[in-house]
DNA sequence: CCCACTACTCGGTGATACCGTATAGCGGTA
DNA sequence: TACCGCTATACGGTATCACCGAGTAGTGGG
């Protein structure tokens, strides 16, 4: 698949915070399992920003643990402001796709 | 809704392809369009943004016609390169929504 | 004569994903 | 010992995109 950048912006985010509300994991994990998922092409980096980004907008709990095969770990969590903003953003996607899919038929 | 923007950063140029694919229109017809698709929010100066980077891109044919109720139109058609964009887009979109679809219903 | 509606342009802004590089811990191997 | 590969995070800079605001114009009605 070729460049799905400028379509991840705005959901690639609450794909994360998805993965984050089924369990506390860190951003290599994070990045590994969204690779595993077709997000083929996603790095590290790219989730580093997005793990930073919801810690300082207060939407996530961060624990380090010691890790045993490399440097510590940073383990994320939901907190509440963070659920709700899941919940919104599965709304908004909701709504999008539907409208996009509604195009493709040609509701119009 | 409340805000989509960066939602909708990738997809709507993928919308106004797919618009113009279906009959030749001008901008100011194709923002009334997309609001009435439920894109309510969507205004006149993002749409024209688009048509002009559509312009740029060698993607549309333009031809300019007078209105009757105002200035000039300019009315846009898909080109080849154009057809072969949206049929793009439209692969992108499904392979995107195919996964996070199936992240929100939990495969995995 | 102003105002509303139609119609397009353009410079600048903010948000986001991405890239490259750096730092660092651990285990294997030559 | 020295090096490499895998694990793990941080950070400055870049490109792209949707959006905003102000400006320019044509038409018709109160």
């Amino acid at each position: 698949m070729d460049d799905l950048t400028e379509m991840l912006k705005g959901t690639l985010e609450g794909c994360v915070l998805e993965i984050i509300s089924t369990e506390e994991t860190y951003g290599y994990a994070i990045t590994r399992q969204l690779n595993d998922l077709g997000f083929a092409d996603v790095v590290e980096g790219t989730v580093y920003t997005i793990l930073l980004r919801l810690e300082r907008n207060g939407l996530v709990e961060v624990t380090k643990r010691p890790s045993g095969v490399g440097p510590p770990r940073k383990f994320y969590a939901l907190n509440d402001a963070g659920r709700e903003q899941l919940a919104g953003f599965w709304t908004k996607w909701q709504y999008l796709s539907s409208r996009i899919n509604k195009l493709k038929e040609g509701g119009r």
